[in-house]
DNA sequence: TCCAACTAGGAAAGCGCTTTCCAATCTAGG
DNA sequence: CCTAGATTGGAAAGCGCTTTCCTAGTTGGA
């Protein structure tokens, strides 16, 4: 990758390198008018693009936006990843993009990466662990000591850092006592992976609707937070059930792919929802708009999270908490 | 965004700086095991990150590789990334992502954004004008001729560039004969916006097929590649044909996105598929796999392509061309 | 007419690395 | 024991920019 460098262009518009700079990549000083000219002219003829790399060591700023997901091909990640995107493009910076599953290396390799690019911003879009990762928490306190933001979304992972909060705990519970005010008493959850924050937040506000409403724990079960763990999950509720005790159940997914998996499952067992039973999920993911039955779900304004997230990175206050809760939004699968 | 320096590791570690960057950042020659040991250490203590952006200005190589997709929301691009990210991951690389339309502007200023950030490769994985715009190509040209390298999916933009080229044409036709085989001898289709190669191409590939199976074609609408666009095409159709015109008819969409938002615009006119009318897209996006009707399709390992792409841009032969085809995948809806 | 106060372009010092070239030390063959 | 050849660590020259200083040229008020 070699290419037409400054003093080129500035030996062709017969000026120096430091004029050429000004005139070309927006500086204080603006160089006379005839002479910019001169300088913009030869640029163009000659195909200059700036070194973004020798810029940003000149600079010691890169404009470089940092995100981490765990799967982008999860419509929950890439509709956040829109969002960032977008808000990333309006300010001309660009987004270099990590997947990382938690819990795995990966997020600390994800990082370092994100640290040694000297990325502006790093935005941590998937769910926290609940065991803490010394070696992942000492990165990130080292990358934002030595002034990078850092923020995350759905939940706080550490001080001094952005955070665009969603209250998934309060959502699930909102979720429960909307569904048991409509008549259903019976409830089993399908929850994701049990180190995940996220899962473990909606699981206590499951459980905070339970109590509330006096409705029935039938069961609980863990499996991976994707389509075929909804699948899976669900398989093993109804084998701990018995076929019957799936009837006239409500089974909340910790997520809407779990949810989606779910339904599948359950229709591989010759069970219609909502007839025989019912399946709720969370997320209001994009795709779920031509499903059928249409999921009952909490929306979250995944895009605009992300944008947000992005915002409040380039804002004055980027340790700042955005509250963002979820939305019932009853539907025809419970 | 400053940090521990390697020079700051060297003077710890009591050696020079070549010493030390021929210890932490891989270089032919390796010190002595004694002297290495030091300066590791010293790193350790330090928490010393190397600067992605002095390296790549020194070495004159990056290290990223840029991704331009439509809509990483699209459960087709978002595959896509899916496939080029892990591939991009394994030979330690990074992943700058740009989105941007086809026929927009945002696409020469993403080719331009990643040359200025002298990426290693660009893929661009949206389709390709069928007007070639004059300023995307030339910057395409020179950064080619500066040594990145490019590498289209879908087609071939230009010459001396990598491509994963994907049979649209050969894919629709197959798609068409089949449905005809079964007895289906109306069809409509639904075109994405005629400005885009790939939409072309399997509109040719489905006239091809009728020609060759002298069915009839009902009507051709276009509308944007996406699921609104499918929907609105879907009305549209409906207002051409009028109510009656519509049953027994065979809908083939240019994507399935575009046949999801169609499927749902003709169940809001109360028509079901497939009892009513059949609709077919095209891609078999992973989001399928719970949607019912199933939808028949034509299957593109979409996270393969994206896979293969990064693998092509980083082999010997780097502006060779892939060829991958679609497998028809009949499923209830058509 | 003279000088203080600006203005504008250029020289040069970095930014944090890699890598070439040197000089010093070591190895081994004669 | 001497020397050609191989090793090894270090000095310094870049990589392509930005930005601080300088200096020379202008402007305008007294």
């Amino acid at each position: 990758m070699s290419a037409v460098t400054l003093s080129e262009v500035a030996k062709q518009a017969g000026v120096s390198l430091a004029t050429a700079s000004r005139v070309l990549n927006g500086s204080e000083r603006r160089p006379a008018e005839v002479i910019a000219e001169r300088v913009r002219t030869a640029a163009l003829e000659l195909g200059y693009v700036a070194n973004a790399q020798a810029q940003a060591l000149a600079r010691s700023s890169t404009g470089l936006v940092g995100l981490v997901v765990h799967d982008i091909a999860d419509p929950y990640f890439s509709s956040i990843a829109r969002g960032v995107q977008q808000a990333v493009q309006e300010v001309r910076r660009q987004l270099l993009l990590a997947a990382a599953e938690t819990g795995d290396s990966s997020v600390l390799s994800a990082v370092t990466a994100f640290a040694a690019h000297r990325t502006d911003v790093i935005i941590m879009a998937g769910s926290r662990s609940v065991r803490p990762d010394e070696r992942l928490m000492n990165e990130l306190k080292r990358y934002r000591d030595n002034g990078g933001r850092v923020v995350t979304i759905g939940q706080a992972w550490m001080e001094g850092t952005g955070t665009v909060f969603v209250n998934n705990r309060a959502g699930a519970e909102e979720l429960l006592r909307v569904l048991a005010g409509t008549g259903q008493n019976r409830f089993a959850y399908l929850a994701g992976p049990d180190h995940l924050v996220t899962v473990e937040d909606r699981l206590a506000g499951f459980r905070d609707g339970l109590e509330r409403t006096g409705a029935e724990e039938v069961a609980v079960v863990h499996g991976p937070f994707n389509r075929d763990g909804g699948y899976q999950a669900a398989r093993a509720l109804a084998e701990q059930l018995g076929g019957g005790g799936l009837r006239g159940l409500t089974v909340l997914a910790a997520n809407d792919v779990m949810a989606l998996g779910a339904i599948s499952a359950f229709r591989s067992m010759g069970l219609q929802v909502p007839r025989d039973l019912r399946v709720a999920g969370y997320d209001d993911i994009p795709t779920l708009s031509d499903y059928t039955p249409s999921l009952t779900t909490v929306r979250l304004p995944l895009e605009e999270i992300g944008h947000l997230a992005a915002d409040l990175a380039f804002s004055e206050m980027a340790n700042a908490t955005r509250n963002i809760s979820g939305a019932v939004v009853l539907r025809e699968s419970a």
